[in-house]
DNA sequence: ACTATTTGACCTAG
DNA sequence: CTAGGTCAAATAGT
């Protein structure tokens, strides 16, 4: 293997390795619920938590990205004006988008639902919210929640746009509260897979190389969530 | 009374 | 023209 891997393949292998502990995590957590020595769940939970917001950074585009969306962003608002209903530009070419499939739809920011729609090679609705603190901060943020096809206890959400706000993650200022509203209701805490949705023009040929069965599997798991990396596979 | 959600209309990109 | 993202009045929840 030569040094010359793609930036967007590195990134890919990361989110592999992340999901990999983010799930560790999961399973470490619903195991510990039951039998629980010295608040263990709780530092399962922890390890969890630190796994999805370091897939959460990583998905989302580099630090350019974001001041060139703020800045357009910026612009936007300038030419958008209160009364023009329905007056808004398409984010075909957005970058700051990104999917997480869960079993849940809760997550680490407070949303306000806007909008409901049928969607139309999908039987179930698809869900619009945006930051609830958008009136009192511009924070544009917005996520679409759907329920999956193929299982309808999955939840696919897709995050568009970088929280502004400074209500970011509740997990910033008090991990508790992330493990209570984790452990609440929904448990055992869901499993999330991280597809980042790339731009079509960043789309690189990629060739990646394992050599063993397990990283065979993970990779094969790797082109089902990214779809545009090939495999070769050493006969070792 | 206030806030959040629902839902049909409105609007644009493709 | 269609699909889908957003708005905002009506409604529900607290």
């Amino acid at each position: 293997m030569d040094n010359n891997i793609p930036e967007s393949v590195r990134k890919k292998v990361i989110i592999k390795e992340l999901v990999k502990g983010q799930e560790a995590a999961t399973k470490l957590k619903f195991l510990l619920q039951n039998e629980n020595p010295y608040g263990a769940d709780h530092l399962a939970a922890y390890v969890l938590r630190s796994f999805t917001e370091a897939l959460s950074i990583i998905s989302q585009p580099s630090c350019d990205d974001f001041l060139n969306l703020i800045k357009s962003a910026d612009s936007i608002n300038e030419s958008r004006k209160k009364g023009r209903r329905g007056c808004y530009k398409r984010r075909k070419s957005a970058a700051e988008i990104w999917t997480i499939v869960s079993q849940t739809i809760v997550d680490n920011h407070s949303w306000r639902k806007y909008g409901q729609k049928k969607i139309m090679d999908s039987e179930f609705p698809r869900s619009y919210f945006r930051c609830s603190h958008k009136d009192d901060q511009g924070c544009s943020a917005t996520k679409q929640v759907q329920m999956t096809h193929d299982n309808p206890d999955m939840y696919q959400t897709t995050y568009i746009g970088i929280h502004t706000c400074n209500n970011t993650p509740k997990a910033s200022t008090s991990n508790e509260a992330i493990f209570v509203n984790s452990d609440a209701e929904v448990t055992p805490t869901p499993s999330l897979t991280i597809k980042q949705e790339y731009l079509k023009e960043e789309t690189p040929s990629n060739v990646m190389e394992c050599d063993d069965a397990d990283d065979m599997l993970v990779f094969q798991n790797l082109a089902l969530e990214f779809g545009d990396i090939e495999f070769n596979f050493d006969e070792n």
